[in-house]
DNA sequence: TTCATTGCAAAGCGTTTGCAGTCAC
DNA sequence: GTGACTGCAAACGCTTTGCAATGAA
């Protein structure tokens, strides 16, 4: 158990020291700056497990050590969307609509399934994350058929639990 | 020409009169009132083709005779959307994402292919509605791996349209 | 040294709220 | 007559902007 734990925290330190060296190409590339904001920034992102929006990402780091202000965040995050290291994400579908990311460079693509609470329309109690294959399939005859490049998708599924009777 | 031209005018009268029928029963059932500014709402977004937003709404009915406030357009789709009479949407997923809306009742659920302009991430050129049967299998799939009932889904496909050379 | 980047506070913008007046029932 | 509904203006919350100060190159 604690040897496994020893693995999995020495494979996130690698899987960190990678994601900054993808940063560090990408900012080199577009010949922006290397500055400790970005990459604290990144490393806050890239330990956090699931979906956090900029308020979260504020006080967290506010928490630490590391003070970042929220204008740099919402710069940096629009970045990083460009950059391909997160996804925005839109969980809500009434209303409610509230604005989220997630750390996507690792992970492959995937939908969300959100679940209600019973009887609400508007509280969600779970957020699970699945892939299907069909959606790619679907998204290889939607191009074909109107002769476009398809980037990239989102698909929401809303639903309740099923009453236990 | 002309006659196809009256044949649509007339059906859509028709479908008017359905529609607001379809109003009055979900009025008389949650027991609210049956207030003008309702129904001219509710005609003023089945005259119109396609996506509106809550701005767009305000000014045409300006420019008409009928005169009614944000707050009330606003508390109006609120119900509208709970009555099932139209949908949300939130186009655009990069940022400059914008909420608007779409009448529902007549049409048949679809999910939407969203075109940016080319070398552009954030301006749309076009919105293609269609609609695949392979969603309806996902749905049904997920639905009985997690034990849940979906309501509801939403797609969108991101594309540019393919280089001609 | 220079100019991209940061932090702060103010402004923006779509939406919601509080409340007085109105009108459906 | 009563209370649901409307309209207005103010408040709200998230995001963007303007600008002076900072610090990466």
């Amino acid at each position: 158990m604690n040897l496994q734990n020893e693995v999995l925290d020495k494979r996130r330190l690698v899987r960190l020291k990678q994601i900054k060296e993808v940063l560090k190409l990408y900012l080199q590339k577009k010949n922006y700056r290397n500055t400790p904001e970005r990459y604290m920034i990144l490393e806050e992102i890239y330990l956090l497990d699931g979906h956090f929006n900029v308020d979260d990402l504020y006080l967290i780091m506010l928490n630490k050590k590391y003070h970042v202000s929220k204008a740099t965040i919402y710069n940096t995050i629009e970045m990083f969307l460009d950059a391909g290291l997160i996804r925005r994400h839109q969980f809500g579908e009434k209303n409610n609509i509230s604005t989220s990311y997630e750390k996507s460079y690792f992970d492959m693509q995937h939908d969300h399934l959100v679940i209600y609470k019973q009887g609400s329309d508007r509280e969600i109690v779970e957020i699970i994350e699945f892939c299907d294959p069909r959606i790619q399939q679907i998204k290889t005859s939607i191009a074909e058929a109107f002769g476009v490049e398809i980037e990239n998708h989102s698909l929401y599924l809303y639903a309740h639990r099923k009453n236990e009777s």
